[in-house]
DNA sequence: TATGAATGAGCATTCATTCAT
DNA sequence: GATGAATGAATGCTCATTCAT
């Protein structure tokens, strides 16, 4: 017996790219089953829907995203290289998947055409957003520990630096920077957090 | 009997508020005539197509976000009162109609799913962002000759505050946060433009 | 513009003739809609759905049975014309459509299959039952006054005389009996109605 | 491991089931799989399809039903308890199994949706019907020689007989009757087969 | 032999678009 | 110009059937 687990995970992984390059409604399932080597029949084999199929895949990729930030971030010691590895690794999680992952994570009203699961994955969406500005808190907090940085509402300021984290990676790719430009403009994003406009950059 | 510029006004802002709360691929010609209380077929009486009155919902949208912004903006003296008035301002029309208009601006992927004309709208939405970088441009460069701020890169600057705005907005009005909150936010906000973390907020 | 009245009643028509030679699951619209010489969009700008169609499908039969039965019935005068009226009248709608409408008032079984409206197109088939019934009741109250009949129980009586009736015309016609036999079976019938087996037919 | 000949009864039964309650359109091969407690592939092991499966559910069934009324008639003496027996036994299994036995024999119509095979299966209930018919015609005989009945075409009586009995049935279950009106409507209806309506019943 | 994962034909339904009035 | 009836392409989903294990 084949074991379920990666043939599902195929689909996934295969919806995963339909959807994130087309979106919800102009992804169609036969498609997606094509493009995973399989026929339309299996699909629902694995997901009693097109609608639950997105919903796993919003899940899916959200927990890989967390699973895998998570992961990087505690590998760094400090403040600097912990805020430097988590815009490093959301780059790449970005520029591997460009609409699946970081995307989804950003910009909830992208998927807002989902109709009947909108709650839902709007639902996955948030938690998963908290969950970074969380591990974003954290590392802002070593921050005032290692006196690097002053302010007082951490919440608030978690909440702002994961946007412009995401944003910034976004617009990178969209505009399609050179990697050169991406350092320096990775460079200037995290002299922005700490210092904003205060300082010459 | 209306005049032809109003009908199509008429058809136009019917459409932004189906299109913005619905998006592209759940709305529905349909609807959106009833809703501009006329039948369907006088819909493509001033539109070649969904596709292309799409477009158009767009180009209105983002000419009219513009047009207010600016005059907004150009109504205050000096760099603290500019950005304030900008934020504002744009607070009001995400206000007015949250999906049709602010957000357009800010989450081109929202929008991907209209296959046809992405592009179109893609270039709108981007000339649309520029030309508010641009404005931000020039009130930083006022900021700069008040010594308010220091950041010499004012095109990434403009960029990066633009974003910072508009994400601001769109949070307050997903969390249906209330007005003092939003207010606490907005000052949060620029002291966090202005400062970054290094300062206490 | 088209008077619907008259294109509704066209699709109905077409339907009658698919689902009662065909039965509900094996009819499909795109056969029923060519049929009735349109496209099969157009079925839906009439019924909301293949369900709903075939219940008006069964309401449209079932009274214009019911009308047509009535009203020979009262053109005849006593209770061997209007007994004879009536057998005549069964046959020859029937025959018109044999599955779409004389079988559909003895044989709800048949419509089984209808999952969602069974219920609905039950009592509809009740009901014109219902109706058949008290009109035979009242043929043979006319045949005590006549002296020709006996039984008491004439609710019971009358019910046995549709069954028999309408069994009678099945048999017709599933066995293509030629008209001279279908003559006298009908005579058979109503002796055995009025003497059972206790006369010598 | 269940010898073959116990296995292929064993799906026939849940086959039974299912297609008497659901039809043969809305039964499904997964369910009634299931039902018989193996895989749905073992189905088509015994049997090459749906349509056949189908048409040997309905052959099982008239046979059996056909084999216990012939029992059953077989044990009683004379024309009334012959006649008695032949309603009650015919009432007992239609009980067991409402839409899988009695009503196939009586309403060839409510499988007219089985394409394929229709023509098979009409063929098997109405050589099942011939073969009723016949026994009922050997009772009539028996009544004629015992005086009681005096009808001359025996070949019809007994049709109509066979077509009263069964309709009798069904109605009370389909009005979910009590037994004692069972009973006093049992009685009524030998009362009516042997004197028809000229008789105070 | 028994199984159930895989398949794709088949169908109900939606909706952008056309066009006769 | 304004309308909405008519249309059929497009698509989600079901389920009988096959076949590798």
């Amino acid at each position: 017996m084949a074991r379920p687990k990666e043939k599902r995970e195929n689909i996934i992984l295969s919806a995963s790219e339909i959807f994130g390059t087309k979106g919800f409604h102009v992804a169609n399932i036969v498609e997606i089953a094509e493009h995973a080597g399989i026929g339309k029949g299996t699909v629902y084999e694995y997901f009693k829907s097109k609608n639950e199929l997105f919903v796993e895949v919003v899940k899916f990729n959200a927990e890989s995203y967390i699973s895998r930030v998570t992961q990087e971030v505690v590998k760094a010691q400090g403040f600097h290289e912990k805020l430097n590895r988590l815009i490093d690794i959301h780059r790449t999680i970005v520029g591997e998947n460009y609409e699946a992952t970081g995307v989804f994570l950003n910009t909830p009203t992208a998927l807002s055409a989902a109709t009947e699961n909108t709650q839902e994955v709007l639902k996955i969406l948030c938690h998963t957003r908290d969950q970074v500005v969380q591990l974003i808190k954290d590392i802002l907090i070593l921050g005032k520990k290692e006196s690097l940085i002053l302010a007082d509402d951490l919440d608030y300021a978690s909440d702002i630096v994961f946007d412009m984290i995401s944003r910034n990676n976004i617009r990178g790719f969209q505009l399609k920077l050179p990697d050169v430009s991406i350092q320096r403009e990775q460079k200037m994003l995290i002299d922005f957090i700490i210092f904003g406009l205060s300082k010459s950059q």
